[in-house]
DNA sequence: ATTTTTTCAGATAATTTTATCCGAATTAAA
DNA sequence: TTTAATTCGGATAAAATTATCTGAAAAAAT
């Protein structure tokens, strides 16, 4: 569904609002050991996510990343996904056909039309603020 | 969201049967030239798909492949998917955990649960059949 | 029997994705 | 002002996926 890549972009926009709700950098290192993912991979998801504005970054001493409290409630799932996938999950053809839509769909199209819409609802739905929560109240887990 | 594999498994399963209750066998080339794919990576696919038992395939002149007329309608666009992708689409966790379950949650895995369930239900519900009229009605296309 | 047409099977190549390495740039602290 | 800690950026490597090539096996037609 997502590739990799992805995978590591959520799970580290899921954690870090944990500590940046206490006004915590997190070091890249930090992050990779608490979501399990290779450190050097990690950072430059990191670094992608950054530059599509969804975390700020400070280099130095006591560096690293964080989202600013305010925007932890607004940023969406979906969010993290564009970055980092782009439109791919919302406008590609199940079946990788370049050009698939209502005047000349492939044999799939309706019935995807359908689930493809609901994730979309669901990703723009699911804030990281929700994402958060569910991990700091134990809900939830990175690992394992 | 499938392999490109899977993607050109669909295909061929889609345009196999329109000729197939026709009582006519297609070959490879006609295949690969039909759903536009690359002739000898569908070779491998549509052998896969005739070890799966979901096409029947004969050697030599006037050979190729065929579905029997019964199972078309049988058929669900989830056992192609199942023979060439596996389970991944049904069990894998949405953020690549080993084991994530309603015990040991990811922090999307109930966001998931509805979303899959949708596709799978979709899946297991679309036969050849439905697909393979839509093509030979002119509703849907499997090029371009 | 021989030839021709086809799928089958294994080896190899190209591409994309994932992952690592290393040095430069930045910034805070000493 | 130096040092240490960190992200940034580009080069490279490894792995997985996609694609091609070539010859063997099977089966029908000649």
């Amino acid at each position: 569904m997502f590739s990799k890549a992805c995978e590591y972009g959520i799970k580290a926009s899921t954690y870090i609002p944990l500590q940046s709700l206490q006004r915590r950098r997190v070091s890249l290192s930090e992050i990779a050991n608490e979501i399990d993912s290779p450190t050097a991979f990690t950072a430059k998801i990191l670094h992608q996510l950054a530059k599509a504005n969804i975390l700020d970054s400070t280099k130095g001493p006591a560096g690293g990343f964080q989202i600013p409290k305010a925007r932890i409630d607004t940023i969406k799932l979906g969010d993290i996904v564009f970055a980092i996938d782009g439109d791919s999950i919302y406008e590609g053809c199940g079946l990788g056909l370049d050009k698939c839509n209502a005047d000349k769909p492939c044999p799939v199209h309706y019935k995807f039309v359908v689930i493809r819409d609901e994730l979309k609802r669901m990703l723009q739905n699911t804030s990281l603020f929700e994402l958060a929560t569910g991990l700091e109240t134990g809900l939830t887990y990175l690992k394992r």
